[in-house]
DNA sequence: ATGAAAGCGCTAACAG
DNA sequence: CTGTTAGCGCTTTCAT
């Protein structure tokens, strides 16, 4: 492997010209530049980056950090989208990027520490389901720049990117109370999750709207899989004054509505209006093809990016809050009220 | 932040005696390390990657090589699955996992050749879909470890981990032949995936082994997506001897050719049986659940992992080329004929 | 059992 | 415009 050290002999200059050559240095003649470089193609020299990130107190790395958990609840879609948006990012600024998975949120934050404690990285990336509060005071405390996924505790200026849970809620739960559904169920994830959260209360706004008072018998609370999906269903089904309609905050859940309402012999939408969450592949493929919310998963990627390597090479850029806004897209599950 | 200076000053010692503390040296008293220990868990100190990596020569870090093709190509579960394979070894040997992705495969090779070129990567990954045999020189003649999942050329020894898509698809298509299935149609994806070619491979065998000889006909190629699974099965029952059994390649395929099948208003699997590849989570919910292969890809990505670490490790370990088993799952969608 | 010194490959003052 | 020098934070002979 050349080093400076060889590039510098074999060019008859001193180490320190070539590392300016690498740096395109304005103070260095052109023909020694021309001269150099030709050496350095000649012997394929590449700067190693060890000892180039040791004397600059960088790795031009981002790390991102997703915890187990998280990766079940995001499930699908969004951790190989989420990836590509940072992705397109990170090459365009000639940065890197470091992953770090773990089983749970201990060793989520350990290792995120540790990544960057020993240097490997010069920030980190969230993709937070929950609010960890404890790895952000930690980041904080040590001066590790970051930025979340997801959304964050509001009082101190956390850099963060997220989508309209609260506001993509309202206008699904809307697009129901304007068809005239009053009795309309909402099938949540786990109310540990932020964008839970966020989704309930959007669903609550929509209500209000309407001078609907949102029935606590009509949420129910499960894990985001068709399992939970259909079991949550039977149950709604079963009662005395059913739903006419469901919005459901993942479309696995609304899935498992699908199958329950088969199952009971309903028809969708005819006797049972459905709307999902995240645009899955298969929401288009069902039938009928389901009525769901597409969040702009790459975008979220490449905003999270963007900001952090901006901070990164702005020392007192003010790294923002970015709310990306989702988008209904309207298919077959859903119908007026006769 | 604090370097082993630091703590050899407040320890009352010298660098090297940390440094030796760190390695855990026999040579150092345990009093000695008792003490470092001490001042070093007190100034929170983390060893310095770019400083220790400098002059070890090695980033205890992999590289993951996945083109823009092979996210595509791979779809849904492989990519995050694979993933959590690989990292669930890298964090039992504290190694670490770096991401490069390209939009082509020019592209990949070079982030791939330029990540080991500056020393950012002991080894790589290569999640490869096709041959990608300039890659595969070039990393041979950078001297670069790394390891390949999926098929490789068979002459010069490289390292893999591949499934049995050969035997994965004979048995998919034996299975059918049993239940005297004689006209089956192969949906296979676009012929520059080994995978592909491997599971045509497969259907000719099954058949061959039967006494049939495989119809060109009845075998067709298209992108692995849902629109391509409907089109292709669009035209086949459309011919004057449609199938009686389809076997899609990728389930993607095959949840195409249930809504064609439905639109031709004939009954799966009444009317044809069909049998899909992966397991999407999707196949067990849709009506009939689909029939349809396992792949180990968890094991795939611990494997590939292991295989290279080992390597690493030991200099004169001999890579292995791995074919993992996969499994024919059952379901609702084949029936024999009658 | 511990310390001193050299150096991994690079950059960055400081000279000239 | 270019060379010399001094490290970045760590490991590792080689002494003692």
């Amino acid at each position: 492997m050349a080093t400076i050290k060889d590039i510098a002999k074999k060019a008859g200059v001193s180490p320190s010209t070539v590392s300016r050559v690498i740096a395109d240095s304005s103070r260095i003649s052109p023909e020694t530049k021309k001269k150099v470089r030709a050496v350095m193609k000649a012997l394929n020299y590449q700067p190693n980056m060890m000892a180039r990130g040791l004397i600059r107190r960088s790795s031009q790395t981002l790390g991102l950090v997703l915890s187990r958990s998280a990766e079940s609840a995001f499930l699908n879609p969004f951790f190989p989208e989420v990836i590509r948006g940072i992705s397109s990012v990170t090459q365009r600024y000639h940065y890197h990027l470091m992953l770090a998975t773990a089983e749970n949120h201990a060793e989520e934050s350990k290792e995120c520490l540790k990544m960057w404690g020993e240097k490997r990285v010069d920030a980190v990336i969230l993709l937070a389901a929950r609010v960890n509060d404890e790895l952000i005071q930690s980041l904080v405390r040590e001066d590790c720049p970051f930025v979340v996924i997801g959304r964050v505790p509001e009082m101190p200026l956390i850099p963060s990117v997220n989508n309209d849970n609260i506001q993509a809620s309202y206008s699904a739960v809307r697009h129901l109370l304007e068809l005239g559904h009053r009795r309309i169920a909402l099938l949540n994830g786990p109310e540990e999750y932020t964008f839970c959260q966020d989704r309930y209360t959007g669903y609550c706004i929509a209500h209000r709207e309407f001078g609907v008072e949102p029935e606590a018998s009509l949420v129910r609370n499960g894990s985001l899989t068709p399992d939970d999906g259909y079991l949550l269903t039977q149950s709604l089904l079963m009662s005395d004054t059913p739903p006419t309609a469901i919005f459901a905050v993942d479309d696995l859940l609304a899935f498992g509505v699908y199958r329950a309402v088969k199952e009971n012999q309903w028809i969708i939408p005819d006797d049972l209006s459905v709307i999902g969450f995240n645009d899955d592949p298969f929401a288009s493929m069902i039938d009928p093809p389901l009525t769901t919310i597409r969040i702009p998963i790459y975008a979220m990627g490449v905003n999270a990016a963007e900001i952090i390597i901006q901070r990164l090479q702005d020392k007192d850029f003010i790294p923002s809050q970015r709310i990306l806004s989702s988008e209904l897209i309207p298919r077959k599950s859903c119908t007026s009220i006769s």
